[in-house]
Order: structure tokens, then C-alpha cells, then sequence
RNA sequence: CGGGGUGUAGCGCAGACGGCCAGCGCGCCGCGUUUGGGACGCGGAGGUCGGCGGUUCAAGUCCGCCCACCCCGACCA
């Protein structure tokens, strides 16, 4: 921890990343295995993200909410395959007050049971329809291995829960959320993901159908995202979610769920990030750029700041930090601001007073090649372009790597070629959950998602030979 | 829960065969010189050696039990 420079990529990436996330002051272990605190820095990018998606939610008519924490055991037993899935992994309160709970309240691991309750609630008639909350919270996994942000034992997320009166809209719902998270993915964080319908073994517990977001870190492996759930009626039948319709006829809702975590926040990282450390999207960046000051006598440090302060006022319209400290020096500095992943640093000491101008360093080009010298004369409209050239490379480069490692191997041999160098296979699929188990089995890659744009046309399946119209892809994840 | 490993200053570590004052690097504090790619000098602060018990004149050091964390497997946004 204490060497200057962080483990290498390509030598541990595990050790790579949970260095960088403490180095970078995103987040830091908490007293309780498992547990994160969420730092300052790394929270700032997280409610960066949250406007985001937040913005979004609302410009398709969703509101917020806030539900409780705890939820009464029972509630979470009258839907079979969600107790089920979730029984394992429940933090259970058993002691409040000081005495016995005479039912244990779960702490929730996701809120479609207690939200479910209240809809049955507040939903009477076709009038109420739909009913399109989101809220922003945390939740608890008891999970068994956790890594800082990919997966601990609480997270924070955001969970919309909606309620619909037929089959059709239910699925536009889950459709439209999804679309929205591989939009946010692509246009903000600069993530390029594979949006796709989750397989039967695969799909959230409780739901008719998941579809999810699968991103391909920079070890190649692949990880989800974002999901959004089409619920059917399964949980509307458990908790009773009944409207009346205009034939006045007793009907069940039918109801979505979909989230995106701090996870996410581990997506950017892995997605972005080199040997230097972070390297982050500017629309979502903390910080978008960092100015540091240069100047070694008390008389050239009066004429620098006055310069400085002369360009923050210019960049007003950007998150700008200035980093005056006088105990570290600039070199210091660059590297720490890299390590933190600020998109773009600026420069400015005597020479560029002198010659009225500003170095502008790239943090997604390393070195002299991102480095440029620009004319103080409309510098905002330089950093936005440049901003945005940044924010285009990283989703470019992104892509490209994401592409470069995506194969199309023709028989099973080959499939298991691929994965066992960490590619992904995207490949010819009959759906069947014994061959899935199988391939997990030998080859430890799961479904990751049948796409949602397929190629179209028909093919052999590649474990089984039988003919089939969908393509899948198969990757080792996280 | 199975297999492996580690607990000594904020972090990373060193401390033969037990021996008296527990050390090194980084970081931290003070002063001075520095400052366009991780500065340097001098002076400081900081420790229940994971916990409990045992052996011994004497225990980071040997023995036992416990606890925590990390890595690898079975579960997962």
C-alpha cells in the first residue's frame, strides 16, 4: 500500500482494483466484514450517476418514495421462489427494544414484497394505473465473498417497483428501464453494455422474465450492470395487488422491478481504469478538472494564483478543482490526480502567463501525446470540446477492447478454448438449464444474456447441435 | 462450511537458539531549503506485539485455546 505506484493490471488485477479503490479514496472497509464505507470521492461520482438516472426516471414519469428497512419475515414467504432465492443470504432481527420480536423482521435484500403490500393498498381501480415509483436506498445480501463495491454485504441502489394493468405494458415498463440503463451506461459512464434477456437459471427470483446490462471489465470479465425484471403476476397474486377494470372485473396487476447499484461504480473502474489508476467519464466525474498551480518564488506564486483564479472564474460552468497546496509538488500532484482519474488537468505557471496560455493534459491520453499548450481566449469552449473528446474516446476504446474480445467459435471445443482464455463466446443457444448447469460445471461460464438485437437466421446450438433461432452469449463472471 | 495463509506504530514489513530500550521504510507533526512528472535536510510524535491462559528467573519469540482478516472452492446485484 504504501509503494508509490499501484500493482499493474496485467499482473493482479483483483489486487490492481481493491489498491485503487482505497488509493483513490473511494471507498474503505468497514469494521464489519463485508462492509463498505462509501468515501467522500466515490460518493460524489454516485450521486453523479443518481441525477442521471434520476433525471431520467422522472422524464418518464416515475416518482419517488421511500419504503422501510425492515420487512416482517412472513411477507417475504408468500411468494415461493423469492423466499426461495433470497432465504440464504437474510440478515434477520430477531431483538428489539431489548426483547424477543414475537415475528422476525428481515432486514430487505429488495423491497418487492413490502412494496407489493402497500400497492394492494393504494391500488383499486384501473384509475390508479399505472403506478410507477422508484426509490433511492440500500439494501442487505449476506453474501459469502465481497469485494469493495462488486459486491457487499449492504449496497446502495436504486429499486423502481411499477404496477400496470395488462401483460404488454408491464413488459414495455421493463423494456423502457432497461433501455434507459444501457443509455445512461453508454452516454454517461462511456460503459458500453450488452442489453439481453436472462435465462430461466439466471433470472431474478420471483420474476416471469430479467433482462440485464452485461459490461466486459478490462480482465475480460463480464459483469451485470443493471437488471430490470417483468414480474408478471406472481408477486400481484401473493400480495393481492387488485384492480377493477372499466367491465368492472376484479384483475390482478401486473408489476416490474428494476435496479442499478454501487456496483456500478465498480463497472466504471474496471471499464476505464489503467496502471496510473482511475480514469473517469467526464459527465460523471467528481471532478472534471483539476488546476495546478506552478510557481517557485512568493512573487511568482502571487501572479500565478491571481491567473489561476482568473480561470476558475472562466471555467465556472465546469466541477473544478484547484489544488493550491504548497507542501506537495506539481509532480506529486499529477500523480495523485491521476491516480484519482480527474479527465482533465490544467497548468499554469509563468511560461503560460507569459505567453497567455494554459497546458491542458488528457487523462485518458497518458503522457506528452494527451498534453497540449491552448490560448487562455476561450478556454471554456476548449475544456467543453475536450471534455467531450474524452468522454468519446473512453466509450471508443471501451468498445473496441469489448469487441476484440467477443468470439464466435463454431463447435464446443473451441468454446472452451475461449473461456479458458477469459474471452466471451457468443454463440448459437437452444435454451435448456441442464446444458447451461453443465457448461458452468466445466467451463465456469454462465449466460450471460441472450441479446436483445439478434442476428436473425438459425443455427446449430453449440453444446447440444439442436437447431435454434437465438444466440447467447457465454462469459466467466463476476 | 471445507483447504491454505496472516495478525508487531496509520500503512508495508524486520525482529536466529526466549534475555532486559521493540526496530526499519513510508506516512504524520515542526523548522528550513525546494516546487513544469511522486523533493531534501534536521528535529519530533506515535506500540495493550490480535485476545485469553500456560511454561519460565525472563515470552512478539515456546505451548494450548479462542478471535479477526485475507486467498482458493460451494452461493450471488
Amino acid at each position: 500500500m504504501n509503494e508509490k505506484k499501484l500493482t499493474p493490471k496485467s499482473e493482479n488485477y483483483s489486487e490492481w482494483y481493491n489498491q485503487l479503490v482505497q488509493r483513490a479514496e473511494m471507498a474503505d472497509y468497514a469494521p464489519v466484514r463485508g462492509c463498505m464505507v462509501v468515501r467522500p470521492y466515490g460518493w460524489s461520482l454516485w450521486e453523479n450517476i443518481q441525477a442521471k438516472l434520476d433525471s431520467r426516471f422522472k422524464a418518464t414519469g416515475h416518482v419517488n418514495a421511500a419504503f422501510p428497512l425492515f420487512i416482517p419475515m412472513s411477507f417475504l414467504e408468500k411468494e415461493k421462489e423469492h423466499v426461495e432465492g433470497f432465504a440464504p443470504e437474510l440478515a434477520v432481527v430477531t431483538i428489539g427494544g431489548g426483547s424477543e420480536l414475537e415475528e422476525p423482521l428481515i432486514v430487505r435484500p429488495t423491497s418487492e414484497t413490502i412494496i407489493g403490500h402497500m400497492y394492494a393498498k393504494w391500488i383499486q381501480s384501473y384509475r390508479d394505473l399505472p403506478v410507477l415509483i422508484n426509490q433511492w436506498g440500500n439494501v442487505v445480501r449476506w453474501e459469502m465473498r465481497t469485494r469493495l463495491f462488486l459486491r457487499t454485504l449492504e449496497f446502495y441502489w436504486q429499486e423502481g417497483h411499477t404496477a400496470h394493468a395488462t401483460s404488454e405494458e408491464a413488459e414495455a415498463e421493463t423494456r423502457q428501464m432497461l433501455d434507459i440503463y444501457a443509455d445512461f451506461a453508454r452516454n454517461e459512464a462511456a460503459v458500453p453494455v450488452i442489453p439481453g434477456r436472462k435465462s430461466e437459471s439466471e433470472k431474478f427470483a420471483g420474476a416471469v422474465r430479467s433482462y440485464t446490462i452485461e459490461a466486459m471489465m478490462g480482465d475480460k470479465k463480464a459483469l451485470q450492470s443493471g437488471t430490470s425484471h417483468n414480474l408478471g403476476q406472481n408477486f400481484a397474486k401473493a400480495f393481492d395487488i387488485q384492480y377493477l377494470d372499466e367491465t368492472n372485473t376484479l384483475q390482478y396487476c401486473w408489476t416490474t422491478s428494476w435496479g442499478l447499484s454501487t456496483r456500478f461504480i465498480g463497472a466504471i473502474i474496471m471499464t476505464h481504469g489503467d496502471d496510473q489508476g482511475l480514469v473517469l467519464p467526464p459527465r460523471l466525474a467528481p471532478i472534471q478538472v483539476v488546476i495546478i498551480p506552478i510557481f517557485r518564488k512568493d512573487e511568482e506564486q502571487t501572479r500565478v494564483m491571481e491567473a489561476v483564479k482568473a480561470v476558475q472564474a472562466q471555467l465556472s460552468g465546469f466541477r473544478v478543482k484547484v489544488d493550491d497546496r504548497t507542501e506537495v509538488t506539481p509532480g506529486f500532484k499529477f500523480n495523485q490526480w491521476e491516480l484519482r482519474g480527474v479527465p482533465l488537468r490544467l497548468e499554469i505557471g509563468p511560461k503560460d502567463i507569459a505567453n497567455d496560455s494554459v497546458a491542458l493534459a488528457r487523462r485518458d491520453i497518458p503522457g506528452r501525446e494527451g498534453k497540449s499548450f491552448v490560448p487562455r481566449q476561450g478556454l471554456a469552449e476548449t475544456v467543453a470540446d475536450m471534455l467531450e473528446k474524452i468522454q468519446a474516446n473512453m466509450l471508443e476504446k471501451a468498445t473496441t477492447f469489448r469487441d476484440e474480445n467477443i468470439h464466435e467459435p463454431q463447435d464446443y471445443a473451441a468454446f472452451k478454448e475461449i473461456i479458458s482464455q477469459d474471452g466471451w463466446c457468443y454463440v448459437w443457444w437452444k435454451p435448456n438449464a441442464d446444458n447451461e448447469a453443465k457448461i458452468k460445471e466445466e467451463t465456469k461460464a454462465t449466460l450471460r444474456c441472450l441479446p436483445l438485437n439478434q442476428t436473425g437466421g438459425k443455427g446449430k446450438c453449440i453444446f447440444s447441435g439442436q437447431e435454434t433461432s437465438e444466440k447467447a452469449y457465454f462469459a466467466k463472471a463476476y
